[in-house]
DNA sequence: GTCAGTGCAAAGCTTTTGCAGAGGC
DNA sequence: GCCTCTGCAAAAGCTTTGCACTGAC
């Protein structure tokens, strides 16, 4: 799977730049991560790279269908990569930790909501928000 | 249960101002709606109103258990009474389009949460993405 | 009369946009 | 060499804050 997406990222008239493979890169590297956390990580290899950058190569992974996004709550989405299995996200008002869990728990709205209503979910994209066991 | 909310506010130290009647008016009134369009609408009836002071009056109507407000995407947060019935927010990203679910399609994932995790899902904040009927 | 609440203006934070120069192809 | 991409700076969208005045009690 060696760089595959230079690709389909010339087949559609992009360009490959150091600045697209290292936000690639942190976000493979980092999981869950805001924009501005991405932009750090990357100024740590590459010192000169602007936080709109970062914001434009996410739009255009995310476009490609290399990266997801997620609201998990009031502030920044956080992205991550779109090739992990697919899971959901607890997120935790009491002590805001973020748990993912397997799909399948959520398999019988998905099929409720297409059955019913022709809705079909973005399982990617779910956020469950509660309080975990510890925060009760 | 007319007004029963002035003496909580009263009982809290909090006061009663024509301003916080007319955002929990307007609130009840819109159902789901940002703090923008709220404060447009309070304005139709009081013109001076602020929209800071719509900001804060829904924290504290938030903090008094009166509203909550959800996140349906990108943009603003948008309020709604926290004693209309639970439901769960269905968010189109072909048009955009918001629906209400009951609540008991989402019964057993709550479930399976709470007896598998010990995770107790705040229903009323649950906001599914997908693409509706008409839209895929 | 006291002190919480309000309006106003300014600032804060995240994200987007316009533009000239840099660099991938 | 062409044209996309980038950095920079400025603007835009949403929300918060500081402060002096207003008004609920």
């Amino acid at each position: 799977m060696v760089e595959t997406w230079h690709e389909e990222l010339r087949a559609r008239g992009y360009r490959v730049t150091p600045q697209r493979q290292l936000v690639l890169e942190a976000v493979t590297e980092m999981g869950h991560a805001t924009p501005e956390e991405i932009c750090s990580r990357v100024q740590e290899t590459a010192r000169g790279v602007n936080i709109s950058t970062v914001y434009r190569t996410l739009e255009l992974l995310e476009e490609l269908g290399l990266v997801t996004h997620t609201h998990l709550g009031h502030g920044a989405p956080t992205y991550h990569l779109a090739s992990e299995a697919d899971h959901v996200h607890l997120v935790c008002r009491g002590c805001g930790e973020v748990t993912e869990v397997a799909p399948d728990l959520v398999h019988g709205l998905v099929s409720a909501l297409n059955e019913q209503l022709g809705f079909v979910t973005d399982v990617r994209h779910l956020t469950v928000f509660g309080r975990c066991r510890g925060c009760r």
